[in-house]
DNA sequence: AGTCACTTGCTTGTTGACAGCAAGTTTTGG
DNA sequence: CCAAAACTTGCTGTCAACAAGCAAGTGACT
């Protein structure tokens, strides 16, 4: 009973838990910061941990290798991402959840850039035999393709996209698209005009899926 | 005139052009192989050398450095991609054309897996910041792109495509979808059915393109 | 033909940097 | 005070890149 933590711990002082995902996090921001600059290979896990503040060896200590922090950087990120859409998208279903989705995309990207272009990158090193994180990303995938072929059967549930369209292709081509939009901006920013893109794709969506004179 | 190389040269005794272009060969595809095993940054430029049955330093002093290499590579097979491509299309326009190129993936894939994958590794990797090849990739994409929309225009021009649509921006989707579907299908072969996919892209092209009533 | 000056293809030695590990040191908390 | 957790430092094997060299090829001139 005698001691009392609280009482000899100092503003500085932090309990181990908060100690370890405050440097977690400082280390995955610095990663942000180097892979932006120097891309994934060039970046080295000594430049991550000292950015952070720590030492040198501190990511290779928590991480356990290279490819171990990337894959936690990817799903820290993916979680931000996951958030900013299920937030937009709601409880829509269909071609407006299809729509607000493209939106989602282009917020995410406009407000969280470097995230948004550091996970590009991380799900494009993903082609490699070799990443780890390989499996991480087909799993986003496969599961945002299935949300997108539930949001088109509830569609044609209520009504409002054709019945005659297979919900599992069209979420196939619509995860294809936003996979290859998202690559060629993120290779060429300048000569890609993600909203107009966008736009584009919108008024295709309607035109392919909506029901003869609906909306 | 006087002198006569080639009467006092054996069989295995090749001029300088020659021995090189076949060591380059010999090291390009032996890059292939190793790319395929272990990825792009697992491979080595003295496992390279060494598979070509030469020495470990070959490769850097004939490409420079690693991503020298890795350019090298893929301009070689986007080569053959390109022939493959432009022989099946021909002088096809409008949605034959787009069709056919759906096709001649299909088929380049199908005939030269290996090289298939290693140009879509290769690509992904134009995304990290670091990447020698990222303005290979560019240019690459920005031909294919203005290629299709030069199809689209003289789909319109024959009158078999409806005049409304902007052909910059269908052939910006179509290239979009295009790099996207073969990321997924790199990433996993196994789950991603590309033939039926294509099927969905051509009825998806001829809806959204043709001219009512036309074909 | 012969040999000499020069180029090109290729190999080997070396260096600096990095990932990953292991053995330590400091901080926390009971 | 001591065990456990957070963190650091020393070390090793590997790699990219470079540089110095060797050997085969090439052309010019006799």
């Amino acid at each position: 009973m005698a001691t009392d933590p609280q009482s000899v711990r100092n503003d500085t002082a932090l309990t181990q838990a908060e100690r370890s995902a405050a440097s977690d996090r400082a280390m995955l921001d610095a990663a942000i910061d180097l892979v932006l600059e120097h891309g994934t290979d060039k970046t080295t896990l000594a430049m991550i941990g000292e950015r952070a503040g720590k030492s040198r060896g501190l990511a290779t200590y928590r991480f356990g290798s290279k490819g171990g922090l990337y894959d936690a950087l990817c799903k820290s990120i993916s979680r931000d991402w996951l958030a900013c859409l299920t937030e937009r998208v709601g409880d829509k279903v269909g071609i407006d959840a299809m729509c607000t989705a493209l939106d989602a995309i282009h917020d995410f990207v406009t407000r969280s850039p470097r995230e948004g272009r550091v996970l590009q990158i991380l799900h494009a090193g993903a082609a490699s035999p070799s990443s780890e994180f390989r499996q991480t990303s087909i799993d986003i995938h496969g599961r945002q393709q299935s949300d997108v072929a539930e949001w088109v059967r509830r569609g044609q549930a209520e009504g409002s996209i054709r019945n005659d369209v297979d919900a599992d292709a069209v979420a196939g081509q619509y995860i294809a698209y936003i996979t290859g939009m998202t690559h060629l901006w993120l290779v060429s920013p300048d000569t890609f005009n993600f909203k107009s893109a966008n736009a584009d794709m919108k008024r295709q969506l309607r035109a392919s899926l909506a029901v003869q004179g609906a909306q």
